[in-house]
DNA sequence: GTCCGGAATGAAAGCGCTTTCATGCAGACT
DNA sequence: AGTCTGCATGAAAGCGCTTTCATTCCGGAC
């Protein structure tokens, strides 16, 4: 009367072969490469296999044919819907190949990225993709001695070594900037992420100010830097407005939906009006900037196609096939309710 | 001139023995039970892996010692705040004792489910967290077949078999019930989270229908199911406002924060007053329902430690040690401004 | 001085699978 | 007929590690 969770280690290849009457060796073709054996033969092992139940044994799989057939990534976050959407993308691509992803998250740590990409190195995935450009040296060392493909995402690659899939942040952040230089605004301030160890937010940093160099603006003393979520971005635009030089800007730039957001609770809070009194523009298009009233005007990354896009590529390269160094996906400009001309005067 | 990507196949253990100049056997067990040599030859070992840059075969050593050191987690999507906060303290209180996260997603379609735990299974997983005690009889024999420890979580099970760590969401759901019917509601409107397969949404929802009955009430005609998103929240929410018995309740229990936040987006949208034309109420606690204004009424599940303890549990257990079949975390009622007594008269 | 027990080490046997390599056996070709 | 080709199969050698099991080398008890 023992309950079946007393059951232990099911049968093994050998069990299949022996009943199926074949030889290992055929066993294992039949199961792993069909066109290897004759109909009838694969049949057999196949009826066999389901007989017993038989479940392949990964780690004595990955051994013998040094390859894992598991995927990692590394996100700064799975906390973030444009990582969770990416990450649910990738995953079900892998899967339709018979891949698993092993996710791990270092919430924005440099260090402890290094540490979990080692891990998933020594868990032996086949391939590894990460978020941005910038690393600490050892990760790049422990990828490259490792030999494994590696596709970096949500950047573009400047020096054109990295096999990338992404866009230009800086590029679409100039356009946003753009979009509110031309309604009119001249007095700016930036809500940006940390930018120390994270390219995609440097490079927005970097874009906004290029396109108010280009007009000869900047947004001097009225930039923070602050932790990509809701409340830090909420506490952000708080802390600016107590600055001396605040609430001297009719424009609002976030590093993304998440700051953004927090921005726009802040200043319900405190009675400015959104657009009228503040314009408010964010980064990445979550579910939510479309949902809210009035709607966020922001710029909209496809999250889920980088993903499946980053996942088909590492595919595509294990099966021994080249692409392209880098891959860039479209990213627009979604205009909503949040920005529109400064109010005439103040 | 070739990149360091090109360096292949780092040094195996049988290097490092070689260069230490101790036998196969020591080195392994150098480094993976140091109390078992002698501290000058544990040394001499420690260097030349450092030296030659050994990393650890993850494959080799499951095929070896029949554990992988990694655990597995199926989530039904990993793009709810909720879960990834638990993903997060999973992964964390996993890496404190050398255990690395397996994730899967199967975006609340059982099939899936069933699929993705057996490909975990097949990875070798030495442990499982699933969420929820209501699954498809094949994954039930999946893992009991393996024998691989399991918890399941956000749920209590009712028949005390299962390994659990969670709470009754029906008692909870009851709860934020009650707290409206404290407030003077008597006619009541559902949005829940499709019950087919989820014993969560199932039993919050029988908590609904339990706190109304024991008043002589019920929601009948106004209740609806819907995936558990912002966005369905909202279209859920215009549905049952276009129904004939539509717009005739003062109190809106929603199945999650995410529905609720819908539904309060569309209210807003309608000209709807929350609270004072309708009260509305969340489940989960995200931070988002902390940050609106107003401040969503709902039930804080601590989802963190509620993957920190499912960890911890699966580490005991993989230790060898017993722990208590149900561990139960607490849940707390939050009244913050979405709801309020009905209006006098509408 | 002999003997014993325990600690440290080494030798070797796998873990369950993939993958050469060799073999047998049709059918095709001369 | 005889040889060659190619396909289906089997035998066996590992993949890189852990883990018995056996061995050696001590110090201490007698």
């Amino acid at each position: 009367m023992l309950g079946a969770a007393m059951r232990k280690s099911s049968a093994r290849l050998a069990d299949v072969a022996r009943t199926a009457g074949v030889s290992l060796s055929t066993a294992s073709r039949a199961l792993a490469e069909p066109g290897l054996v004759r109909e009838d033969t694969r049949a057999k092992v196949e009826k066999a296999a389901a007989r017993l139940g038989y479940v392949p044994h990964g780690a004595a799989r990955a051994l013998a044919s040094r390859r894992s057939r598991t995927i990692g990534a590394v996100l700064p976050t799975v906390d973030n819907p444009i990582f969770a959407s990416a990450t649910q993308a990738i995953a079900q691509e892998l899967a339709a190949s018979g891949y698993t992803l092993l996710l791990a998250a270092y919430d924005y740590a440099p260090d402890a990225e290094v540490a979990v990409t080692r891990a998933l190195l020594e868990r032996g995935v086949d391939g590894l993709v990460l978020v941005g450009a910038d690393h600490q040296r050892e990760l790049f060392q422990a990828v490259d001695q490792a030999g494994v493909p590696c596709e970096f995402t949500w950047t573009l690659d400047s020096s054109g070594y990295r096999h990338c899939v992404g866009f230009s942040n800086r590029l679409a952040s100039a356009q946003i900037t753009q979009h509110l230089l031309e309604l009119g605004h001249r007095k700016f301030a930036v809500l940006s992420g940390h930018t120390a160890g994270n390219d995609r937010a440097r490079e927005r940093l970097a874009g906004v100010r290029e396109a108010l160099a280009a007009r000869g603006l900047d947004a001097d003393g009225r930039i923070v830097e602050t932790t990509f979520s809701l409340g830090h971005g909420r506490a952000a635009l708080r802390e600016l407005l107590e600055r001396p030089a605040g609430r001297d800007f009719t424009a609002l730039v976030c590093g993304n939906d998440l700051l953004a957001l927090g921005a726009m609770l802040e200043c319900r809070e405190r009675g400015i009006r959104v657009p009228e009194d503040l314009s408010i523009t964010g980064f990445d298009d979550i579910e939510l900037a479309a949902e809210l009233a009035p709607g966020l005007t922001t710029l909209h990354v496809p999250s889920g196609e980088v993903g499946r896009r980053a996942a088909a590529r590492l595919l595509e390269r294990l099966a021994g096939r080249k692409v392209a160094r880098e891959e860039q996906v479209p990213v627009e400009l979604i205009v909503r309710g949040t920005t529109a001309p400064p109010a005439k005067k103040r």
